[in-house]
DNA sequence: GGCTACAGTCGAACCGGTTCGCAACGGACG
DNA sequence: CGTCCGTTGCGAACCGGTTCGACTGTAGCC
């Protein structure tokens, strides 16, 4: 492989002249640089990434740390993954993705070596392990989920609260008065994802605002537990006219469940998911659904991350904290209730 | 952040020797061992992974090329993405992981710099670009898919000529006598998704050698286009008794299509499906299928990449091409066909 | 004509590790 | 008591970039 030294002897320059005409750092006449150039195509030279690190202690390198755990539902993650990393790409980033199950040492590990100039989590936790060694690092952070103390990072999430009054508001107006909410499973809750219940407490508070019944249950995140857990949910509730769903699974899985009971939607029963639209398009979902816009999110998480690594934010310049407002997306799966 | 020199400092040594206490490449007295490690942890001492890069040409990182196309299945891939990831972190290895809808020029880029020990290349296309620029790259590559040419790399893959072969004969065998297979969308065939046409003329031959009919369709990868192609095939053949689906988007619309036809499997119609057990899983689909077995591929790749990457394997030792048998795993939605 | 200013280039130092060659030391042995 | 050898540690070089300070030559200016 060819090093800077041999473009510097094949262009008859110093090392350091033929690093200024490649960087543009130091004016350089067009004659040499015309030969720094051309030695490194016919060379093919191209710099060393761990030399240049080393150098500039920039790797151009963010770590992406996406935990997938048990009983989360794997597939909603590739779309942030997927936001990040083509963001990253378009910015001059590379993705260094960590999906350790121990999200703490791995975090550890990559910001010590100094691997990466960013970090960016993905679902994060009310009392997130992983934030005390993300403030503690020397490179900035971003988050993808709202935790419970956002000192020292950026942070974008969904606004789970006003998702659940759209949801509720919603069928309301068209006339639904006994609804139930299919929420993840409680280990989801007690691992602290909060987005759960800060949806749930407002939809809570806006069913009881508004004088309907509303029912919060969890299902599971898998096959066959989550078809028993709604069928039980319709059994113990025969009196409800319409689902909110927030839990992937759960929605993949009501299709199923309704057409074995003989249900129909919104004949029978209006549903309303929160999922993101190209989720609905790929497992062919029917059902209205508030857009969870992964992508967006994973975008906004990466940009302002690249702003604070290339110091186009002050290092004292207050971290943002920032809410997409969610969107309810059309597919004809609600209406009136029927009346019975 | 400490520096070794830091260690070397505090524990009254030269770097050299912190070095080796460390590394254990020379011997040391076990008194000095003891103070440079207790240095490290008084100073929380890790090493920089750049200039260690540098110094041994070794990065401990692995890069994995996914694409991420039109016309192609994202879910599918995120499985062979965590069999990948999960087995190198295994191995000591981080993931470098592009996404970049230009893979070619990205390939050259993290290996001309350096970035990676090894490459790990997903969805492979029959005459994939970015072949000749990994051959001639200086790290190894393994392949999850297999090309045309398989020299100088190591090559894992579901062997789907069988696949196509079992679920033929596994209709055939309950008495069914015209079937059609569900492929991929003709876009991904063009593209050189050698594995659509490995399993498609596998399963033609076998109903040409057991007399049966089968009529070969695309469908495409999203809604609401498969659901309509869905439809049309079975408007096209009345008499057809069995499904094979080689697509996961039509596999995912077929509950919805079979039940506003009033169809069920598999009283009205069998249903053979080819993807993973964790993605029935996940998504409720209710049919048999042929196990793809996407984290054991991941698996088997990156093992044998970090053997050649470690030279356990003689750089002369000829490649592996490797097929995995595919295994048909009953969800009780094939039996005998209707009796019109 | 002498001075300054600036464009253009070079040499050397540095980033933070690893590794090779060598020397000092102490014990065993003849 | 001298020699030989194994153990242990050190200094220096090296990996491949970037960057700072200094030096040279030429143009512009008074």
């Amino acid at each position: 492989m060819a090093t800077i030294g041999d473009v510097a002897r094949a262009a008859g320059v110093s090392r350091s002249t033929a690093s200024y005409a490649l960087s543009g750092k130091r004016a350089i006449s067009a004659d040499v640089r015309r030969r720094v150039e051309e030695a490194v195509r016919e060379l093919g030279y191209t710099p060393n990434a761990g030399a240049r690190a080393l150098a500039t202690s920039q790797t151009m390198v963010i770590g992406l740390l996406a935990q997938f755990l048990e009983d989360e539902f794997a597939p909603a993650m590739l779309q942030y993954m997927l936001g990040v990393s083509n963001t990253a790409r378009e910015l001059g980033y590379d993705i260094l993705l960590v999906s350790d199950a121990d999200g703490t040492r791995a975090l550890r590990r990559i910001t010590d070596s100094r691997m990466v100039d960013g970090i960016v989590l993905l679902n994060v936790a009310e009392r997130d392990e992983r934030l005390p060694i993300l403030r503690s690092a020397a490179q900035p952070g971003a988050l993808v989920g709202l935790p419970a103390d956002c000192t020292g990072v950026d942070v974008f999430d969904l606004d789970f609260e006003e998702a659940g009054r759209v949801m509720v508001d919603h069928l309301h107006r068209l006339g639904h008065r006994e609804v139930a909410l299919v929420s993840q499973p409680e280990h989801v809750i007690e691992r602290g994802g909060a987005y759960v219940w800060r949806l749930q407490n407002a939809a809570v508070e806006a069913a009881r605002a508004r004088g309907i019944t509303l029912h919060p249950v969890s299902a599971a995140a898998h096959q066959p537990d989550v078809g028993r857990d709604l069928n039980a949910l319709l059994d113990a509730h025969p009196g409800v006219t319409g689902l909110l769903v927030h839990n992937e699974a759960a929605a993949a899985a009501l299709p199923t469940v309704l057409h074995e009971r003989g249900l129909t939607a919104p004949e029978d029963l209006s549903v309303v998911g929160r999922y993101s639209d190209e989720f609905a398009r790929t497992f062919s979902l029917p059902y209205s659904s508030i857009e969870s816009a992964p992508d967006r999110l994973g975008r906004m998480a990466v940009r302002q991350l690249v702003r604070r690594i290339e110091g186009e934010v002050a290092a004292d310049e207050p971290h943002v904290v920032r809410f997409v407002t969610p969107e309810l997306v059309d597919r004809g799966s609600t209406g009136a209730p029927r009346t019975t």
